[in-house]
DNA sequence: TATGAATGAGGTTTCATTCAT
DNA sequence: TATGAATGAAACCTCATTCAT
């Protein structure tokens, strides 16, 4: 390995090591109240460093959102592939959020900062096509699956989109309002099975017959 | 008309002018991105004035939030004494999320806010209350009416409550995955439609056999 | 009385009725603290009210001050022409401070406002004759009276002008000091009685032998 | 000299930069009048630097109040011990005040803006504890001189802690009232020599016959 | 590359003052 | 004369970003 692998790894360790400290503060606190400070503070850097790496507060936030899309995609398109009944591959994508939930239960809330209307406008082009990328692939698995599910006769003849959208949606709603709920109400944390619960009723809604 | 009523009624149209404004800001932006000026600037008053009305901006957003509350528990709970099947039922609830959806489709965001740890921390008790109370007749009329489903041998027999949660959180997903890939995508706006195909699937899984 | 003479008594009453108010308010308060809303409020006015009868908050609190100036330089003079010893008449000078004191123990701190150099500098030469007028009545009727022990060779022979500065700077250095250790330890309130005892050594202080 | 030491150097240096430029202005202005800027402009740094260093406007003025309080608290009680008799130590108490006032002819004014009743519910405890502990050991080694005097039979037998008060009145007095005085005839500064035979007077008002 | 002190623009909020009624 | 809603300047304070070391 030479000197300018050896920069290089040496960068993307603390590129990691800054998106983590990232992770942990944006989720806690949001996008706005969060400040570079804190998350210096808790990379252990000072927040002259994380310039150094990320361009402004508003790109660390991205990169880290396209991070976790990304790895979403991922898991979502390795159940495509396995050798199970439609049935059982939309249950394994509950699992992966329920995963993802576990990992981190603001992860999403974080996603949707993406979607505020000034934050897309101010992101470069580049950033811009790889959350295009990621997201199409991760919604793409599912359309497949629910295309899968049609082709075999079991699923109702909707729009393959719409029902992989239904799918989504549900885990944004769950993740977003139980949580909600929680807070106001003190109640322990049920996102999971509730999670659970409404994947099920959706698989009974999607079958035919 | 006494000059008491007349002045009472136009402090409410100035408090009401005041809320429409801040709607439109806090939906296009966002708590924290908007700007006490920008809302004052679309009132069409100085940012002083707004003080007159509401003791801060926190203020000002709960008030908005607490209005958009009641009017959905109200529209929800019209529903639950219709003389129509639980399924009717359910579709109206439905409607009735489209309908907010369309009056401002950024309106769920802004309820979003006051889930936030730091925002019901420093929430007044009357309004905490406030809140509680709407929240509670919303969710307990579809309660009641998946109860009544369930009574009437015509829905699986889940817990009412967590069947409820699938409901709202159906509408809060579709609302925020939709309204986000319509962003990304610069797609139109297929809300509406989604929503209505996800509230038929659900019925549909919530059905005996 | 005619139409003019009423309407002149009239105005005169109100503005006694905004000084009363105002001098609760600034003597709670103080100055920077004391808001017009509040003044007004005391007085059952409304705030552009005050501004037909003082053109601003500066000249309402000076308009104060100086009636204070004004009653203190009265009473201090009716105890000149007494027919009483000096020693006697230095005794009841202490007694004025004493119930001025005890009419409002803020009234000093109120005074002090004054001084400060930006207000002087703000002051209408109007304002600013009057100030000078009874602050030199008052001075010259302790300065007097000292003069009279010098002459009757009762007083040690210093400057009366330096004496009589020293009786002032009692009273302000009890009320001020005093006040201020009060507040420190919650301890009750004994100007009253350190002022007497200030006063019994000055004396003894100022007399031969 | 170590790297740290040499920091925390430089950080103690800036924050005296600070507390000086306050001084300056506080001076002036007071409190209320005084603004961040004024003081950043005369430290000849930004507004925001200043909080980097003290937490808040109310913050930087009690440290300066605290620091002054300190100070006066040295000096006094350097005179305690001194083998001087009992008057000359009370002289040299006087040539304290002169060496204050001389400094900052000011200061006196600040350290009475701890007193009011807002600024005191404010304080942290830490603060108040100082300001406390700086005040009873200036007081007391007033006290201390007083009963010495007292039981050498030399002064009259009053309650010596109403007597140091007499001490510290006469300080606060001169200075507010002459002070006060210079500004409305703009007479030279006469402080110094007034508080002198205010002195004088006062003990020779103390001593028995 | 790493630091962290310093910056300064921009946010919320207050309040003396004005002015249409 | 009296009102009090509205104003808007100016205060305090925060924090993303820069830059000398």
């Amino acid at each position: 390995m030479g000197i300018y692998e050896r920069k290089q790894r040496e960068k993307e360790k603390r590129k990691r090591e800054i998106i983590d400290a990232a992770r942990k503060i944006f989720s806690n606190k949001g996008f706005n109240t969060a400040t570079i400070e804190e998350i210096a503070l808790e990379a252990e850097l000072s927040p002259g460093t994380l310039y150094l790496y990320f361009k402004s507060k508003e790109e660390l936030h991205t990169s880290l959102s396209i991070e976790i899309l990304k790895y979403l995609a991922d898991e979502i398109q390795k159940v495509v592939g396995q050798d199970i009944s439609v049935e059982e591959k939309i249950e394994k994508f509950c699992d992966v959020f329920i995963e993802m939930y576990e990992y981190d239960s603001n992860i999403l809330i974080n996603l949707f900062h993406l979607q505020s209307g000034e934050t897309l406008k101010n992101l470069s082009d580049e950033f811009l096509q790889q959350i295009k990328t990621h997201s199409i692939m991760a919604h793409g698995a599912m359309v497949d699956v629910i295309q899968e599910g049609i082709d075999q006769g079991a699923f109702i003849d909707e729009h393959p989109v719409a029902l992989a959208d239904i799918l989504w949606s549900s885990y944004a709603g769950v993740v977003l309002w139980v949580d909600s709920k929680k807070l106001l109400n003190s109640q322990k944390d049920f996102v999971k099975s509730t999670l659970k619960t409404a994947f099920k009723i959706i698989i009974k809604g999607l079958k035919k017959e």
